[in-house]
RNA sequence: GCUCGGAUGGUGGAAUUGGUAGACACGCUGGACUUAAAAUCCAGUGGGCAGUAAUGUCCGUGCGGGUUCAAGUCCCGCUCCGAGUACCA
């Protein structure tokens, strides 16, 4: 039993004396204070070494503590940093904490202890947990988010971003007082930057004469950072806005109140001008392809045609986006999203009615559902026509609810012999399905296929979809009605949170427009609240702070009641999302005191980019974008080197856990063993992993006094041969399945070095896999078996200094040449296993010299790093090993004169034989076929061929 | 629906460019040591058939085809599982 094999193992060391056995906490308790006293990590930012920047994504400190999932990524990178220590790099190997965010605010509400105060103890949680696993982490380095001298530097690279456009010219971002300049000389008409869809055209003159409000309003709409009216799902009842998977069927997941869109005031991104160098950039970097893949996705590039109609009897006109420009002539019915601001204008009295009901449900749905319900076709006809470009015909303008506002222009071009959503309404409402394609059926549906020729179509009849294209667009800018476009699904990205624990904005309001405070006056730190709930007039938490307002004259923040709207303005009341302090944290590591700027450039330029980040896959479209837009716009700015700033990623996968169940009979307080269920209808319960032993078995207990639920406590077990046997399930681990295992644990019984080679152990590092704590003993008695190599006698440490024979010397370097290829590819399982072959093989031929067994703990010090420092100090060194040379791999000792030849018969492996690796084909040929067990496998007969590839097999055919 | 992964013993997983399938471990079985246990060590362990045995032989990498002297690996067609994404015009 495992609990048993436990607390032998743990009084095991703590009674026998140090030096005899494998003594593993004090070892492992020694070195991490050696290495803390000694600051063996902290790595310098001038260096004549080559410089080497391994990164892991920083964590959110929560309540719950590490669990053994979390250090996967950790224990990987920092194998490699110090393997690359060993090599003789520069290794900036830093951590810190992504400390702003959701849960440490729930808790605030809940029991109304200050955000800061709970985070400062997870926190500390975090560091004891971390630095019992033996991390290489240079933690003079370390950042916080939540840390007022780190966020002072995201509020300033915020106010970077207001201060700038994209100019699309330049294909970068500028100044925006030079845009205020070209404002000032000639108007907007020649600009080509990046910018809202409606933006007025003006000129110099004009320009002039606009007053302050609607100068702000003009350069809101181009600069990086801009306020705008967005829709959002506000829940009344929370007094908060709610992320699309919050609600469920059009209620709050938490509480089930209702929700309503609403429109309010936001800052956001505009991450869209950057979409087509987040698109080129990824092919400059070494990232896993799924996730280019879903960047790419995500950022959904379309090429295609922008056409203006012209609206029949009207003055106004609207655009549609299409990638089928050369279908136009099959255009039988245009369609415009309800929410298009059209709409109440085209329509016709008679269909006013029934337009209005239909704009009114569509309002009401969540775009959740109405993603989620696409079969249900629905519509409405405005009463209104455009016109045909090309052909001069009416075309009836209708809405519908599968064109999405917030895509391309809000409105559709429908050709419904093209596009099977377009047919689907053209068949519901009994539309024209005109055919212009050749030879081709649309009885059944749309035919999407580009490969087909076009006809019925005037000037392109005849011609193939690429062509077609070509000359529409020709045709379409030649009339000066459309233009060949890009377009992209990426929206600017919302930068606004009605949130207490995050970054305030340095933004104050003068009759309700912006401005920055300025920079020497940051940072701005979070006022003390009474309440983290939203006010009771729905404004954000901030909104219950009494000093919050920004007096001018003095440049401090003052109390409320002072506000006068001359020189004392109220403070911005909502925080920056979670992914503003993780936008660039990696940039800051380089230099992280640094009080003067966001980072030195002297730090940059040495240190550049990361050279391998490690993280989950979660992040694709989320964290790793939005910094890899702050990192091009810093680059922009000029303060950055690069525009990547990780050059190598690594997804590590996830670790799941194996539940445990146990089967309450239904309607009885009664749990049945597993293998006694039958038929019965038994109701599954998650039970603690920790009350069940690896056969499966519940400490029934245990159980009783762990429960929560005094019923349970009393339940009655029927159990199979004297045991209650419960169920398993591999789930990811949380702490709601019960399933979670603490590193602690594992720490305390076997070691941190037994954790980090058994993670490493598990499987591939990208891989998911399930953790079973049963399997740790095969790596931990592999440790003792290192341990025992160099304290052969008894316990006692030796080392001979005799010259190695060749044996000793193969196995140590056909571990070395393992190991080299092995971390290349990240392959971490397989050199635990060439670890435990070498040790293996050692103790076979008692090989005691320290010729083999010194490069052997060099060796291993990047995976088990404490049990190689107590063995390299017991070798008579000074000093870490953590800069010891690696061992260079000879191939010289792996030549071998013979192979002992797979003999095969018509493909099947029959017997092997030892023949000199001299032997050419003909002679390794003679040998195998005069072998008596190839006669005998022929049985007389005669081969037909013989394959003969020297070195690797010899095949018979025949 | 689309995109991307994956499927190998009882279990986790090995297997460079096609070349001895199951390395290394866990578990299990048997043995040594021990009063006993733990720890440690030794041996065996994909399945079937034949044989007292050494051994021989057939089948085996999700399923069905194919290429090849040779396929876990390459090609074509499926099944199942996982992840992401979702009316993108």
């Amino acid at each position: 039993m495992l609990e048993a094999n436990r607390d032998h193992t743990f009084v095991n060391n703590h009674i026998r004396a140090s030096g005899m056995k494998y003594y593993f906490n004090e070892i492992e308790a020694k070195w991490q204070k050696y290495w803390n006293e000694n600051q063996t990590f902290r790595a310098d930012n001038k260096s004549s070494k080559e410089k080497f920047y391994v990164l892991d994504m920083f964590p959110y400190p929560s309540g719950a503590g590490l669990h053994v999932g979390h250090p996967l990524g950790y224990i990987a990178s920092d194998i490699y940093a110090r393997y690359k220590r060993h090599k003789g790099f520069n290794v900036l190997h830093p951590q810190g904490y992504d400390s702003f965010g959701l849960p440490a605010e729930q808790y605030a509400i809940q029991t109304g202890q200050h955000p800061a105060k709970t985070t400062r103890e997870n926190i500390k949680t975090y560091r004891r947990q971390l630095d019992q696993i033996g991390f290489s982490f240079d933690w003079s380095r370390e950042v916080r988010t939540s840390d007022p001298s780190y966020y002072k530097w995201t509020q300033w690279i915020f106010i970077q971003l207001f201060e700038s456009y994209y100019c699309l010219d330049a294909d970068r971002a500028r100044d925006i007082s030079e845009l205020i300049r070209i404002f000032e000389q000639k108007g907007n008409l020649k600009v080509n930057a990046a910018c809202d869809g409606d933006v007025p055209e003006f000129s110099a003159e004009q320009w002039h004469v606009f007053d302050e409000v609607k100068k702000e309003t003009i350069l809101s709409q181009y600069r990086l950072t801009y306020l705008s009216e967005t829709e959002v799902n506000w829940c009344p009842a929370l007094g908060t806005v709610l992320a699309n998977d919050e609600i469920v069927n059009g209620v709050s997941e938490r509480g089930g109140y209702p929700v309503v869109r609403k429109k309010m005031k936001q800052w956001s991104m505009r991450i869209t001008a950057y979409a087509q160098r987040l698109l080129d950039g990824l092919d400059e970097i070494d990232w896993p392809q799924p996730l280019k893949d879903s960047q790419t996705n995500w950022i959904g590039r379309s090429e295609g045609a922008m056409v203006r109609f012209q609206i029949d009897g009207h003055q106004d006109n609207f655009e549609v986006f299409t990638t089928r420009p050369d279908t136009i002539f099959g255009v039988s019915f245009m369609t415009l999203a309800p929410e298009h601001g059209l709409v109440s204008k085209i329509t016709t009295d008679d269909q006013k009615e029934a337009v209005e009901a239909y704009v009114l449900a569509t309002s009401k749905r969540s775009e959740r559902d109405r993603m989620s319900d696409v079969k249900t076709i629905s519509g409405v006809f405005t009463g209104a026509f455009a016109v045909h470009p090309f052909t001069g015909k009416r075309i009836p303008i209708w809405i519908g609810d599968y064109v999405l506002a917030s895509y391309g222009t809000g409105a559709v071009m429908a050709v419904p012999c093209g596009d099977q959503r377009d047919y689907d309404f053209a068949k519901h409402f009994k539309l024209d399905i005109p055919n212009i394609f050749e030879d081709q059926d649309i009885s059944e549906g749309a035919v999407e296929d580009k490969n087909v020729r076009i006809t019925n179509s005037d000037f392109i009849d005849g011609m193939n979809s690429g062509e077609a294209i070509k000359r529409v667009i020709e045709a379409l800018e030649g009339k000066k009605i459309g233009q060949g476009k890009v377009n992209y699904r990426l929206r600017d990205a919302v930068f606004s949170r009605q949130r207490y624990w995050g970054e305030p904005f340095p933004v104050y309001y003068v009759n309700g427009v912006p401005k920055m405070i300025e920079e020497d006056c940051l940072p701005i730190t979070l006022p003390e609240v009474e309440k983290y709930l939203p006010t009771e007039d729905g404004k954000p938490p901030l909104g219950n702070a009494s000093v919050w307002a920004w007096n001018t004259d003095t440049r401090e923040i003052v109390s409320n009641d002072q506000i006068n709207h001359s020189s004392i303005f109220p403070l911005e009341l909502n925080t920056m999302p979670g992914w503003a302090g993780s936008s660039w944290y990696f940039n800051r590591y380089m230099d992280a005191s640094n009080a003067e700027s966001f980072c030195g450039k002297e730090a940059l330029d040495y240190w550049r980019d990361v050279d391998l980040y490690i993280g989950g896959s979660e992040h694709a479209t989320g964290h790793l974008l939005y910094s890899r837009f702050w990192q091009k716009f810093l680059f922009d700015k000029g303060l950055v080197p690069v525009h990547e700033y990780a050059k190598k990623l690594i997804n590590q996968g996830m670790i799941l856990g194996t539940s445990a169940y146990v089967y309450r009979i239904e309607g009885e307080n009664t749990f049945v063993s597993k293998g006694l269920i039958g038929d019965q209808k038994v109701q599954p319960l998650h039970v603690d992993v920790a009350l069940v032993n690896a056969s499966n078995e519940l400490d029934i207990e245990g159980f009783r006094r762990h429960t929560m639920n005094k019923d349970l406590a009393k339940a009655d077990f029927i159990l199979e041969d004297g045991k209650y046997v419960v169920g398993r399930e591999v789930e990811k681990m949380s702490k709601s399945k019960y399933n979670v295992v603490n590193p602690d644990d594992i720490c305390r019984d076997y070691g941190a070095d037994t954790l980090r080679l058994y993670e490493m152990f598990l499987g591939p590092l990208e891989q998911a896999k399930p953790w079973n704590t049963a399997g740790i003993s095969g790596v931990h008695g592999f440790l003792k078996r290192l341990w025992k190599l160099f304290h052969p006698d008894n316990g006692l440490f030796f080392v001979s200094d005799e010259k190695p024979d060749a044996q000793e010397l193969k196995t140590l370097h056909k571990t070395i040449k393992k190991v080299d290829e092995d971390i290349a590819n990240f392959s971490f399982n397989t050199s635990v296993s060439s670890f435990m072959i070498a040790v293996n093989e050692l103790t076979a031929m008692k090989c005691q010299k320290r010729a083999i067994l010194e490069p052997l703990a060099v060796l291993i010090s990047p995976y088990a790093p404490h049990i190689a420092e107590e063995l390299w100090e017991k070798l008579g060194n000074t000093g870490s090993i953590s800069t010891a040379e690696f061992p260079v791999f000879e191939a010289r000792y792996l030549v071998e004169s013979t192979k002992n030849y797979p003999v095969s018969f018509n493909g099947k492996m029959r017997f092997t034989k030892e023949l000199s690796l001299d032997l050419d084909k003909e002679a390794i040929e003679k040998a195998v076929l005069e072998d008596e067990r190839t006669q005998q496998q022929l049985g007389g007969r005669v081969p037909k061929k013989v394959i003969v590839v020297p070195g690797k097999i010899v095949n018979i055919v025949g």
